[in-house]
DNA sequence: CGGACGATTGAACGTCATCAATCGATGTGG
DNA sequence: CCACATCGATTGATGACGTTCAATCGTCCG
């Protein structure tokens, strides 16, 4: 389901890299670009691909994953509103980019997008600032997975979640909904199913958080949280 | 121990992001930076500094670190030559920078640099492109460093190292000097130096690999090594 | 209501971390 | 030149922690 680009009402209009552009630049974008909406779960680019499209995230959030030889699956980055995807300097693609919730992205051509940033120096700089995030956001999950206990890594994880969930920039919110599955978690963190949902439950023996349903998260002690992480 | 640069004589001149640049204006940037020589062991760039500078490292080996509170250390990165260094859009940095080995840098002065970069859109687009290819060696790190076995994440971490050291692209080295002490080895896995010293000598036991010294390693049979890392 | 899928819980095992001793190489001082 | 200190690497013994396998529960949809 592809329809024409609305900037005007785009949510990300103001954040995503397009924002760099002057209005009537970012009108011509607009052109060569159309919108897209997937579904949970469905796979937006796949690795191997010719890799002749990129994307601006602008609703949802998506998954960047690579397969082993069993199927299983490793989460390799998350991407959040207002992030690009595509590797523009790759002839094929190297991972897989999956839905995690419905999504909606605006989608250009490779080709017709590297001659606008080739003629728009601010593009391409907006798309060099959003490269510098993502690989700091990266390296946040390193530090993460590579945590020695369970029990900290699924409290940092559960911190990154509540800081992305809320608005203000510092102070996390204090009650969410978690965006990956339990399967999702554990191959965020490299544990499995069943280590998260026990870690989970120790949590909330502990009196640190509150399940609600499978989705739903209350922190009820942050600060004892972060204590947990180091 | 700073001094002037010389372009002409530098190793990585046409692979820098300062490639990018005709003739004349690399010299105008030539003239604002300077070369600095690190120590193994030596921090080149701290966390809080309040980030002032960026640099081109063109000889040796960097890491990427963060610290926790009971001060060991974590691997987030590994910096090679040619690569950049610097976090262009963060007020303060938010990772300690260690020489791994005796290195030299060519150091700018941030705001400098940022006048350059913002006169030169090429170059603007090769530290877009050194950025992205950034993103995808940290990708494969979280991947490597995800692996469930401590077997299959070593023998992947030879086979990069094997690979890096090897200067034709596709078949790695078979005889190389590891960059890395067992403790770095195992800060980059989440294992301890015991087990990595424990996985090398079962890979020696079975004849995949052959050590010799601390740091020397030979490759005997390269392909049952890949068929370990899944 | 029944089926499917994700999440939870339990029990047993195995792997890796931990603690500790030894080895080996390197470098310094007597 | 050798004794000794130092640091990294190796090896061993032990136990904790997370995985694995399996059963059950809960929720969502047909």
């Amino acid at each position: 389901m592809t329809v024409g680009l609305d900037c005007a009402r785009c949510p990300v209009r103001e954040r995503a890299a397009c924002a760099a552009l002057a209005p009537d630049e970012r009108e011509r974008l607009a052109k060569l670009g159309h919108h897209r909406r997937v579904a949970r779960g469905e796979t937006v680019f796949a690795a191997g691909d010719s890799n002749a499209v990129c994307a601006t995230l602008t609703e949802g959030a998506l998954k960047i994953v690579r397969y082993d030889r069993d199927g299983n699956e490793r989460i390799l980055s998350l991407i959040h509103p207002a992030g690009f995807v595509g590797e523009m300097f790759s002839p094929v693609a190297h991972h897989d980019i999956v839905a995690l919730t419905e999504s909606r992205l605006c989608v250009f051509s490779r080709p017709q997008y590297e001659a606008i940033v080739s003629d728009h120096p601010e593009l391409t700089a907006a798309l060099l600032r959003r490269a510098a995030e993502e690989l700091l956001e990266t390296r946040e999950l390193i530090d993460l997975a590579g945590r020695k206990s369970a029990e900290a890594r699924v409290a940092g994880l559960i911190l990154a979640f509540a800081r992305a969930a809320s608005h203000s920039p510092c102070h996390p919110a204090d009650r969410f909904t978690l965006p990956l599955s339990r399967g999702e978690m554990a191959s965020l963190l490299g544990l499995t199913i069943e280590t998260v949902s026990r870690q989970l439950g120790k949590l909330e023996a502990k009196g640190l958080i509150e399940r609600e349903g499978a989705r739903g998260l209350a922190l009820r002690d942050p600060r004892a949280l972060e204590a947990l992480v180091d």
